[in-house]
DNA sequence: CTCACACTGTTTGTATACGAACAAGATCGA
DNA sequence: TCGATCTTGTTCGTATACAAACAGTGTGAG
């Protein structure tokens, strides 16, 4: 008869459940949210609380790379969310900053994001919620 | 003064905080098994504990849609572990199977892969760590 | 027995995500 | 001032992830 401690119970590692969790959270997110990804929504909502930024700033940010932040900023601009203008004082820059149309989408869809979350927390308790927020929030 | 209730801090979003915890989590999955990524050693750990299955149910017992799976199940073949047959029984499916070199890589890297759950959750105390695994299972 | 339906694996398109390499610009020490 | 070094944005390659569409196969109700 194997350890069970030594067993690999896959159920149980932080990687496969947080995947999943994660998968139960997009699907809320494209449900409630169908014109913005969730990593696209993160970056308009920093941008529109910190007014301008450049875009590997923003990408710093928001915890993605310049490869990345990239990709999401062309297709918030191609959708008019944001406006990128070249830095007058460094020529490697574009300043980013939300359009109008871009801080009325946030403004419109944060409550929805506010219910996404809720939607995503709802199997727990008021106090477990936050205690698991608590947690998550020093594992990263 | 808004209210702060109603102000979206994105550092407290659910969504956002688990892209961020599994960042650093797929970092040291990387650092500590170069060979797999997280997702492809599910899908070997899966089969190596259940002996034999189609490609498709694969995918469902490790939460990966039709068109993931196989892409994970391409690379795993490419790299020797996974083998694949026809199934007589039924001329719609591909039976997996880990190869004797699947089989090793698997018993050899179960207990990195352990080592680098309790890496994620190192910032956590043994108490916190269970009930954060407790708490995130039932937001699967 | 048939035929509608369900299921299997595949492909295409889109969207993160990251490593690695690159050119152009900025910066700072010698 | 010059040059090493860093930063910025870009591109390429690889790997999840999912929706949607597809052809081929199996199955069960009538």
């Amino acid at each position: 008869m194997p350890d069970p401690d030594q067993t690999y119970l896959l159920d149980r590692q932080v990687g496969y459940l947080m995947r999943r969790a994660n998968q139960r959270h997009l699907a809320l997110f494209a449900q409630g949210i169908p014109e913005l990804t969730p990593t696209q929504f993160a970056a308009l909502a920093r941008l529109c609380q910190s007014g301008q930024a450049s875009q590997n700033a923003l990408g710093r940010a928001t915890s993605m790379d310049a490869a990345t932040i990239k990709g999401v900023i062309d297709r918030l601009r191609r959708k008019g969310y944001v406006a990128a203008t070249p830095d007058p004082g460094d020529n490697r820059r574009i300043l980013l900053e939300p359009t109008p149309e871009g801080r009325a989408a946030f403004d419109r869809l944060a409550p929805l994001a506010h219910g996404i979350t809720a939607a995503t927390l709802a199997p727990l308790s008021p106090a477990e919620r936050k205690a698991f927020l608590d947690l998550l929030e020093r594992l990263c």
